[in-house]
DNA sequence: CCAGAGTATGAGCGAATGCTCACTCATGTG
DNA sequence: CACATGAGTGAGCATTCGCTCATACTCTGG
């Protein structure tokens, strides 16, 4: 008594795009698309929260606020970067990271429509992360992504901030991850696995890379190095030590923005966002945690082009 | 006591955008987003439906809903096509130019997005109306806009389903319009106005185009050019004796897809929908009253693109 | 300075929404 | 074969939304 379904799963996401597709686009209630579909109304419900859940519904604001374009303008000045934008607050509560991910996306997609082939270098963290997950499908096989940072969690698992693999996924780009791990504490296991002949394409890549993408993390208490496991207490209290402000792809930097040379900076198992000259390195992070970091990258022009939320921006600029 | 608001026109969509910001993306209730605003709750929801209304919020199904792949699969197939796309079906009483609006303008993006000028060529008539509505805002300086019909009513006044200036307005591309009556009752006349310079540039245009946008009418009793009186009574029993079926661009054809040469077609101010070796032509039309014109004009390869809606398609191809 | 017209504002209310809870049914396990 | 488990389903209900109406306010012309 099987009728269709070939795949459960797929005509679940179908009947969920089906039931967006009405409800956003069409403008039915939910009860008419009930009717419509021949379902329940709590199906319908279901489902266009599911489609909503999934992603598969974007939403894009046509529209850049005064107040936000005036912050852009200033920070593009006294920065001197060349490329800002900047996201509307989203109440007092509300995670920055959310805010500025569909403006991070739409940024990035402005590099993705370009049919000239792109070399694109990604760090990791949870803003690129949201930043990926509102990208929307574009086929993009002309395009390289390459990974700035190793992918292995301390405790081997791949990491779950793994930005590249996501964002390959959607655009179906080449791509190129570092099979390394984030920290490598044996200086001679380092040594060899950077002479690995794929570690050297990359690295390649990166250096040639026409924009980079990278987060900012703080290195206070709530350094994202420290809290999801990578550094330990002590890792951490020696890079403060030495004036260690935040950090692009595990690279700490001090309040000048210099990177530092330490004992962490020797096991990172990553490359340092760099690019071909001329190059866009763009920072994406937002936060009152991230002010600190954000203006020392700035001044040290570790970025020449931000994203950021409008509560930061303001921040940044007093 | 004035505080700010250098232009009331500008801060209120500024707000509108603010509030619809919050709403879509951030996810507040309207309480919530009255609060954040400090305005009213009712104030909140004028604001997010004005955002609507203007058109500030864009939202972009990502997910090609299986059963309209297949259409699209086998309208290409049998009729040779290069494009095909086949928007969902919004309901039974629903607007189908509606429902294909967002899908031809993605459409059209794609064009859009390429940094090589384009010359992208337009008829008019409803569906264009909708789909440029639907537009998002891009610099398009280096593409041209062209049309490729008259944009004069008869009562004198530019005809409503202008696309050409909204879609100019939109994009920042250089448009040419035709300066002339949809219909020349007079054939001198007619060949005088051909004649003009500014009128060789734009036919020499929409020659060379890339790609071109037009609508398909119907040649019934509803026909849009007798309906929005470019034609009289008398014209479509004409047109209609000759075995017209539909037009594109105020060109008549039969159900053969073959332009007819007429009365009628010797009144035509405006181009024939053409474009250079291997452009693309593309029609952008849904509706019942609509098949047996799209049928034609497909047999008769006018078009070598489509965008219309799933039942459409599901006729097409029965 | 006043009068009138058109527009913006806030209250109220019915409809729509989404969340929770109890239930069913299919699947897998002892 | 009985039972546990968990995903999916439908009903009820509190919340939220959007529409209408009465009122206040502003702008313009006399």
């Amino acid at each position: 008594m099987k009728k269709r379904l070939p795949d459960p799963e797929e005509s679940a996401t179908d009947a969920a795009a089906r039931a967006a597709w009405l409800y956003y686009v069409g403008g039915l209630t939910q009860d008419q698309i009930a009717t419509e579909l021949g379902v329940s109304r709590q199906r319908a419900q279901r489902l266009v929260s599911k489609a909503m859940a999934e992603g598969l519904i974007h939403v894009r604001l046509e529209h850049r606020i005064a107040g936000c374009l005036a912050l852009e303008a200033e920070l593009k000045r006294r920065y001197d970067l060349k490329t800002v934008r900047v996201a509307p607050r989203l109440g007092e509560g509300a995670d920055p990271t959310h805010a500025i991910a569909p403006v991070a996306a739409s940024v990035m997609e402005r590099f993705l429509r370009q049919p000239e082939p792109q070399t694109i270098a990604l760090g990791t963290g949870r803003a690129l992360r949201a930043m990926v997950e509102e990208l929307p499908k574009i086929n993009c096989e002309q395009h390289k992504l390459v990974s700035l940072i190793g992918n292995i969690s301390p405790d081997g698992t791949a990491s779950n901030y793994d930005v590249i693999m996501r964002a390959a996924d959607k655009l179906n780009a080449r791509h190129y991850p570092m099979p390394l791990p984030v920290l490598l504490d044996d200086p001679e296991i380092r040594r060899s696995f950077y002479a690995l002949p794929q570690l050297k394409i990359v690295a390649l890549l990166a250096a040639e890379a026409d924009v980079t993408f990278v987060g900012v993390g703080q290195m206070s208490e709530s350094a994202p190095l420290y809290v999801d496991g990578f550094i330990s207490a002590d890792d951490l209290r020696e890079e403060r030590a030495l004036g260690a402000v935040g950090e692009i792809a595990s690279w700490c930097f001090d309040s000048q923005g210099r990177f530092l040379e330490s004992r962490l900076s020797r096991r990172v198992g990553g490359l340092r966002p760099g690019g071909r000259e001329g190059a866009h390195t763009i920072g994406i992070a937002a936060g009152p945690e991230k002010v600190t970091p954000l203006r020392a990258a700035l001044k040290g022009r570790l970025l020449n082009g931000l994203v950021t939320s409008e509560q930061t921006a303001e921040a940044l600029l007093s």
